[in-house]
Order: structure tokens, then sequence, then C-alpha cells
DNA sequence: TGGTAATATTTGACAAGTCAAACTTTCGCG
DNA sequence: CGCGAAAGTTTGACTTGTCAAATATTACCA
């Protein structure tokens, strides 16, 4: 019944049992109890106000599964939390477990548009020629032995030739590359979506837009339904939806994280 | 008497009282309910909390200033959000008032290792010539209005000419310059560290290594105790410590946020 | 089919944090 | 001085979240 927001303990039991029924089919108490190491009595309160609030199907001693709105919100914590990890592990070179650690805190407090500025963040420096993977190993360089400030004038030029070279390659062949010639874990760049009808409607309020950066996560067996991740979102488009995005091509991601 | 890690809200109400006893004297506790939005009654227990913890001077119907201890404590909390709150801005151009409110929510749960991480992003951000304040420009338009990417491989050139000035310019001017004759607002690289003594150890300890950025706050009348910023800490340094200290002046600071 | 082990739930206690209402102290001003 | 308003405190109630212990249910195996 209820419908406030949902505490930031609230989420974190909504979370898990959204990560465990992605991997199984349902969840059981102690799971989410183990998950958590908080005790079984504390996970069966959370179940009882998560069901007031409709986000989960249960009955005592039953097992628990997800309803529509659960899915969908649970589904936006997790967003939320991959975000936040992906810009500790990618941008700020963090290693991955305290990266999780510390987005597991963070994700309830982040507003929309401050999250909005990650995703955009960690897009303009995988993007940007001026960033990329190199600037970023530079920067995990810079954390652990200090600056070393001579060589700037050579960076910068290795970067110019490598944006020239880009350059001129893309006027050759990564124009216009159709989504379903790319293989699982490449990623693009989206640099026009065509068309007015309310498909590409749909598809540009879920972040498709041109610059907007996605990576392949699977193509189905035919072919048909492509899942992808965009701006931290996970969709499955059908192919014929894809027809009116081009995209370009991108060198792989970012470098591994330090240790800390 | 305890002597754990404070709640979530107890740092707040300290931090709120190391900042009111920043402008005044002392703080009240109606001072503390109205920064905080919180009821009288409240601030009371708080208090107590935080006088059996010895981190204020405290007695019933009394005015409250910080012990040692507590400006301590007190201090590295407004640390913590000084230099998320600095991320936000400079780094993610956020406008001021948001980053803030996120700040504020964020300092509790950001670890120690992470929070070093964006200090050193927005020193490297701003330091590197392939970022500074141009780069971050270029990510406000992204967020604003998409990429453009068009005009790359000119943004690449500009940044070349940009370091091969600066380097022109530093082989003149730029090495070695005495602290003290920096103007306040004006930021600085530390190049070198000299000495072994005990107090160029405390410097170093103090994050005062070669290429951190330090930011000058204050300059006394007589030019001797100057106040600056180094890794999100304040220091106040007398003539005779800063000697060793060997900096290149950089840039004014990066540019304004965005409105969201 | 019955019994045991694993799993869930209920209950009660507790800790932190908040507010509202009643009460006390302090302070300034006529 | 003394009175009233402002500020501070105490108390009690309530919320959220946790655990431990007692109790209930389920599942599995002989």
């Amino acid at each position: 019944m209820a419908d406030i927001a949902l505490s930031a303990s609230l989420e974190d039991y909504l979370e898990a049992i959204y990560t465990i029924v992605s991997e199984k089919q349902a969840a059981r108490a102690k799971d989410i109890a183990d998950k958590l190491k908080v005790h079984r009595s504390s996970v069966t309160n959370a179940l009882h106000e998560l069901s007031d609030r409709l986000l989960i199907n249960y009955a005592p001693y039953d097992i628990v599964t997800l309803t529509d709105k659960g899915r969908a919100v649970g589904a936006d914590i997790v967003r939320r939390h991959e975000i936040l990890s992906e810009f500790f592990v990618k941008v700020l070179a963090v290693d991955e477990a305290l990266a999780d650690r510390t987005a597991c805190e963070m994700e309830h407090v982040v507003p929309r548009p401050v999250l909005d500025r990650f995703i955009r963040f960690v897009e303009y420096v995988e993007t940007c020629p001026r960033g990329g993977a190199k600037w970023i190993k530079g920067f995990a360089h810079y954390c652990t032995e200090g600056a070393s400030l001579d060589d700037c004038e050579h960076c910068v030029e290795a970067c110019l030739v490598d944006v020239r070279k880009r350059k001129n390659q893309g006027e050759t062949n990564s124009m216009a590359v159709a989504l379903t010639t790319l293989n699982p874990g490449q990623r693009a760049r989206v640099t026009k979506v065509k068309g007015r009808g309310p498909v590409s409607q749909r598809i540009r309020a879920m972040g498709i837009t041109p610059g907007a950066v996605m990576e392949i996560e699977r193509v189905a067996p035919l072919g048909d339904p492509v899942d992808i991740k965009v701006r931290g979102y996970h969709l499955s488009l059908r192919r014929e939806d894809l027809d009116g995005i081009e995209v370009e091509c991108l060198a792989g991601p970012v470098g591994k994280p330090v240790e800390l």
C-alpha cells in the first residue's frame, strides 16, 4: 500500500532480491540474509514491507519473486549501482571490490542529475580524443608515482597523431555501421537516430541519442534481439528498431584499476 | 567516553557546529537546529553525545565550542565535504547548490582511498595539459548539447600549441617561484620539497609532495603565516617552513558549472 | 509415514534518531 | 528588580532497523 520512497535499507533488500532472482529463478530468505549479512528475521520484516509496496510476490514460508513494478525499481537501483561502480573503476582507477562497496553506499544518496553527470563523464572521458585509455592510465600513474610532467609535449603530440589516424579511418570505413554487425563486448557511439516515428521517439527517450556510447552485450543466435547497454540502461532491441540507429565503432574499454 | 565512529547524523551535527563556530565565536543550539532543519530537542540529544565523546565543550544551557579533538574531527568532515563538492562543481559541472547537497549525503559514506582519488583526479584534470578548463568546458557542452566531434583535430592542435607555449614560458620564468610571492587565489603545483629534516617530513606528510596542487588562501599582512589549501587540507605555514618548497604557477581554476 | 534438519516466522528487546509538549533557565528591557 | 519572551531541556511517543530466542513450517530421506 504505502508508496513513499524506499529507505536505503529497503533498497538494499530489493537490490539483493533483484540480483538473486537474476541468477536463480527466485530468492529464498536465507539467500538474502547471507548476501546482506543480516539476520533472517530482519529479512522477513523487509519482505513484508516490500510486499506491502507491491514490489515483490511474497507469502509467508514461500519463495520470493519480483512484480513488474519491483523489477523496474530493482533495475533502477542496480543501474545506479553500476554507474557509480563503473565510474570508480574506469575513471578513478579504484579496484573493483572497493568500487563495488562504495557504490553500494552511494547508490542511495546520489540524485538523478548528478548520476547523469557521472554517466556522461565516463562517456566523455572514453570518447574524447584528449581523454581515452592512455590518459586514464596517466592518471593511475599520477596516483601511484606522482606527476611526471616532462613529456607532456610528447603525450599531446601522440594524441594528435591518434586523432588524425582515427579521422582518416573514419572517412573510409567507420561511418554508419549497422548495429547488428557488431560483436558482443564491442562499444560504439551513436552518430544519428533517424526517423520521427514513435519507435525512434522511444529510442531517444531511452537515452540513445547522438553521442551516447553503447555497448553490445549479447546478440541472440538468430541475430534478432540485441541486448545493449546505454547510459546505464540494459535494453533489448529488435532488429527493426535498430535500423534507424547509426553508430561508429570505438576502441575497447579503458584500462584496469589500481589496487588501493 | 564512547569512542566508536560517529554516525552520519552526529557527523552532521559536528559539521554544523564546526561551520557555525568558524563564523561566530560559539554555536547556540538554535543555530544548529536551524542549520540542520531539526527540532531543538534533537540538538540537545546530539550535544550530549558529542560531549560524551569529548568533541565539544558543552554544559546545559551553555553555549557550544569545540575541543581540540572536535576541531580536528570537524575539519576532517568539512574536508570530505569540500573535496566532493569541488569535484562535482569543477569536474562534473554540477551547479553549486546541488553539489553541496549531494556532498552532504556522500561525505559520510565515501571511504578514504576513494576520497583520495577524487582529490587526485581534480588535480589531474586541472593540471594535465590534455585536461584543463577548456576540456571541462567541452564536457559541459557535451552534457547540454550533445557531442560535437568534428573539430577534435583542431581541439587537440590548440592543446598542443598551449603545451608548447607553457613549456617555453616555463623555461624562462616559472621555475622555483617562492611561495610567499604568490597572491591569494593563485594556484601552484609543487615541483620539489627540499630537505630531510622533521619539518619537511611533516610537510610531506600533510600532502605537500611533488605534483600536489596548492592554492594560496591568505597571506598575513607581514607575509608570514600563509594559509594554503592542499589536497583538501587547509594549512597555515610559517615562512621558514616554505623555504624548501618549490612550486610553479598554474592558470586560474576551471570554469563554472552548468545549471541542471 | 515419520522424524530430523534446514529454513522461516514471530515475538520481544534494543539502539538511534526524530518530534511535540510541558517545563526550566536565561536574558533583556521597562 | 521583575516579568515576559526566547532559548534550552526533559520526557514520552513513535519510527526504522537490527538481533536473539522461541516457535512454526517445510523438505527430504529412510
